[in-house]
DNA sequence: GTTAGCACTCAGTTCGGCTAAGTGCTAAAG
DNA sequence: CTTTAGCACTTAGCCGAACTGAGTGCTAAC
């Protein structure tokens, strides 16, 4: 479809775009370039390459910019190859962020994003694994200072969340235990999202048949709950979008600053396919605020815990090589890491 | 000094330029007020006045704006003012935010900095009381699952703090027991600027003494202590500072962001006397970075737990008199809901 | 003290002209 | 059939001139 030379002259066009995120015509790409052609037939080249989709202009007259396809057939060779060698130099740093002592799954997770933020000066997000299908493994109440409590929330994917909450009265500590081995004995092994269900029917009829208490622990578990999965995404970065102000106006990044701090619109965004890596650009994120970024996310895996997600947000002319095996290499040390932390 | 015109323009001019954000000339200012003189007269007003510093230009033949000395004049006369009623409608927005059930006290200081970004469209900042001079009254360690354990720390002044943390080694619980109440006995009652010293001084020489130990619980300790430290100081409406990019560069803004979500560098902007509420205007917080920009601090009081501090960052032409207003209910909303919280 | 009159200043807009970088097309050469 | 030279054309960006509107300070008279 495309002669030798057409696909060079692309390669070279999406580069010059990635290093100055300036169009380039077709004398200036000579001379750039090792080609031993005349502008004429760079021209008649960039036309052919242009009507097939790869190419575009800023107005009638302007040299080429990549379009998003351009970008995308860049991108997926990229994919292909294997990493580059050159960039095992990030290994270190990644890994020194990421290898902490003393520190829980859930700082681990936030501080890759934080990592990969500087590193890219992009703005970054990372997501703990996906709590759905997690059963509860372990509840309990701790009685901190006189009328404050602690609620203690344990999953099989080895999350734990826990709420304060203060009770005016004081509680008999008999009946919180009461209370506590109820929660133990009807939820255990449950799925978090049938707790919801259980604790609104069930639970309460128990609780009454046995203990006097007007403690609403429906509420407090919620309110776990609730923390636990908002505490679960982290963003790095999140004033790096200001790189972003002549490609999308201040309105639309107050959008995307809000929506990427607002768990709840976020997982239409995240949720790609079980890729290992996934590069999504402009306007293939059918998103008008997106249409001058582009979207990076990786998986990792913990084990037995599932999967998370971390993901990169930058324009769309970004380096990709180098985006890429950054989160090639931060995907596969968090793997790591989370192997470890669990294992033991 | 001035005359009783002159202050009467010189208050007319501060509330064009709250309203407008542009500067006034002599021949519109008459036209929106009930002045009969002509504008001759206005002009040698505003000249006197502006000698006198109140008063700046733009350029040499504009019209005039405030002088942050203005603003000063302009809101020392609303402090003395007692609270115009027509801002008691705040009240009830105020309230339900900030009396939910079930909640912990560091959750309200939050929630109330959202709010405040919310009500005004200003980035908010909230700080619970102090911690400088608190004592540590209780610490324990709870095991939660197999090699992860919870350390939690409980102050004098109400701050529950608690850290996850894993080893990779099962720990003996006894010894574990030894270690808790070693610190118990040593350090409860201690001020948590010295636990520091006496973690790295006398108590490992005591647990060595009994326990066979290698887990660094200095290490433990210090990140529960940082956590507590950063943890005090919520942001909200961190992207309303986009509206300010007309008037302080985006690179200064990223330079404020970062600033306002890094604890340290906060101390010294914030901590103000122990006025009630402050006003500081532009040039007057000496900083460059915030030449055009005001901040109006406002303390709360939680009774025996000391004092908090809420803070307002807007632009030097904001509404004084409404944010005033809205920063004064709110402390008073929130240090009586503080008092509630603690006295039960 | 106040006012009318006047010359002056400055930011902002609009318009034409110019340049630099680029295009597409045509016709000839390889 | 591909490559090239030549040429007319387009467009953004920049510059300076002209004009307008809102404002000023000063002076001299009321």
């Amino acid at each position: 479809m495309l002669t030798e030379r057409q696909l060079l002259v692309l390669n070279l066009i999406i580069k010059h775009y990635i290093e100055h995120g300036e169009p380039i015509g077709s004398k200036s790409l000579l001379k750039e370039s090792k080609l031993t052609v005349s502008p004429a037939t760079i021209r008649n080249d960039m036309m052919r390459i242009e009507e097939l989709g790869f190419l575009e202009k800023t107005h009638s007259s302007s040299g080429r910019i990549p379009s998003n396809k351009g970008y995308r057939y860049y991108v997926d060779h990229l994919l292909g190859e294997k990493m580059n060698p050159s960039y095992e130099e990030f290994q270190k740093t990644i890994q020194s962020s990421i290898r902490t002592p003393y520190k829980e799954a859930q700082e681990i997770v936030e501080t890759s994003a934080e990592m990969l933020s500087y590193l890219t000066n992009y703005t970054a997000l990372s997501i703990g694994p996906e709590t759905k299908n997690s059963r509860l493994t372990g509840f309990r109440i701790v009685p901190v200072t006189r009328g404050q409590y602690m609620a203690i929330l344990v999953t099989d994917k080895g999350y734990v969340e826990n709420k304060l909450f203060t009770h005016a009265n004081h509680i008999d500590s008999s009946q919180l235990q009461k209370i506590v081995n109820i929660f133990n004995e009807e939820l255990v092994g449950v799925k978090l999202s049938d707790v919801y269900f259980k604790l609104q029917n069930e639970i309460p009829i128990i609780i009454k048949k046995y203990v006097d208490s007007e403690i609403d622990m429906f509420a407090i578990f919620k309110e776990v709950i609730a923390k636990m999965d908002s505490e679960r995404i982290y963003v790095g970065g999140g004033m790096n979008l200001l790189n972003y102000l002549e490609l999308t106006g201040s309105e639309k990044i107050k959008t995307i600053y809000s929506m990427i701090h607002q768990s709840k619109d976020l997982h239409s965004l995240l949720l790609s396919d079980q890729e290992d890596i996934t590069v999504r650009i402009g306007k293939e994120m059918n998103n008008e605020l997106f249409n001058n970024l582009s979207m990076i996310t990786a998986t990792y895996d913990t084990g037995r815990n599932g999967k998370g997600l971390i993901a990169l947000l930058g324009p769309t002319n970004m380096p990709y090589q180098k985006i890429i095996n950054i989160m090639r290499l931060t995907s596969s040390e968090l793997s790591d890491s989370m192997h470890d932390f669990y294992q033991e």
